[in-house]
DNA sequence: ACGATGATGAAC
DNA sequence: TTCATCATCGTA
C-alpha cells in the first residue's frame, strides 16, 4: 500500500530528499475527485543561500519567503511569464532549500506537469498532504542508488561554478 | 532558432 | 517607474 510522504521526509537535506523522491508517486487529486498519479523519474535540488542558481540566494523576499519556512510545503512560481514550476521545500526552517519537479514517467518537462495537474500560484505555501490536493507517496518499489543518474541542472547558465553542480537526478531507464 | 508573456528584483 | 532577466515550451 502507498504511504503518505510526510513532513519528517522533506526535514533532511536537500540532496538527499531529492534522490529519496526519485521513484516515489506524485499525486493530485482535483476539487471533481478525479485523481492523477505518476512516478517521479527527474528532480533538481537548490540548496541553500550560497547555491547561486538558486532564488534564495538573493536573500529572503516576498517569493522566496516559503523557502525559508518548514520543510514538506510546495513553493510554486512562473517563469517566462507562462510556466508554472513545482518545488518542495526542505530542510530546516531558516535554511533555504527546495526540490524542483522536472518530470514523471508520464510527463516530461517541469511546465508540463504544472500545466496536466492543474498547479498555479494557488499551492504556493500549501502543505503537501491530502488537505491540499497535492502529496508524495512512497515507492511502489526499492529503488537500486545506482538507478539515480546525478548530473547538472538544466537552465541556470548565469549561476557560474554551482552551474556544473550534480544537482539533477534522474532515474535510468 | 526564436518568440510568447508577466512576475520579480534591482536600479534609478 | 522602468528595465533586464528568467529553474520553459511550442512552433519552425
Amino acid at each position: 500500500m502507498p504511504v503518505l510522504l510526510t513532513k519528517a521526509f522533506f526535514e533532511r537535506p536537500v540532496l538527499e530528499v531529492a534522490q529519496g523522491l526519485i521513484g516515489a508517486a506524485l499525486v493530485r487529486r482535483l476539487a471533481d475527485g478525479t485523481t492523477f498519479r505518476s512516478m517521479l523519474t527527474e528532480v533538481e535540488a537548490y540548496d541553500g543561500p550560497d547555491d547561486l542558481a538558486s532564488h534564495a540566494a538573493k536573500g529572503r523576499t516576498p517569493r522566496t519567503e516559503v523557502m525559508f519556512g518548514p520543510a514538506g510545503v510546495f513553493y510554486v512560481y512562473l517563469i517566462y511569464g507562462m510556466h508554472w514550476m513545482l518545488n518542495v521545500v526542505t530542510g530546516e526552517p531558516g535554511y533555504p532549500a527546495a526540490v524542483l519537479i522536472r518530470g514523471t514517467q508520464d510527463i516530461s518537462g517541469p511546465g508540463r506537469i504544472t500545466s496536466r495537474l492543474a498547479i498555479d500560484k494557488s499551492l504556493n505555501g500549501k502543505p503537501a498532504n491530502r488537505s491540499s490536493g497535492l502529496w508524495f507517496e512512497d515507492r511502489a518499489a526499492p529503488i537500486d542508488s545506482k538507478q539515480i543518474e546525478a548530473t547538472p541542472r538544466i537552465g541556470i547558465d548565469y549561476a557560474g561554478d554551482w552551474a556544473q553542480a550534480p544537482y539533477r537526478f534522474v532515474l535510468r531507464e
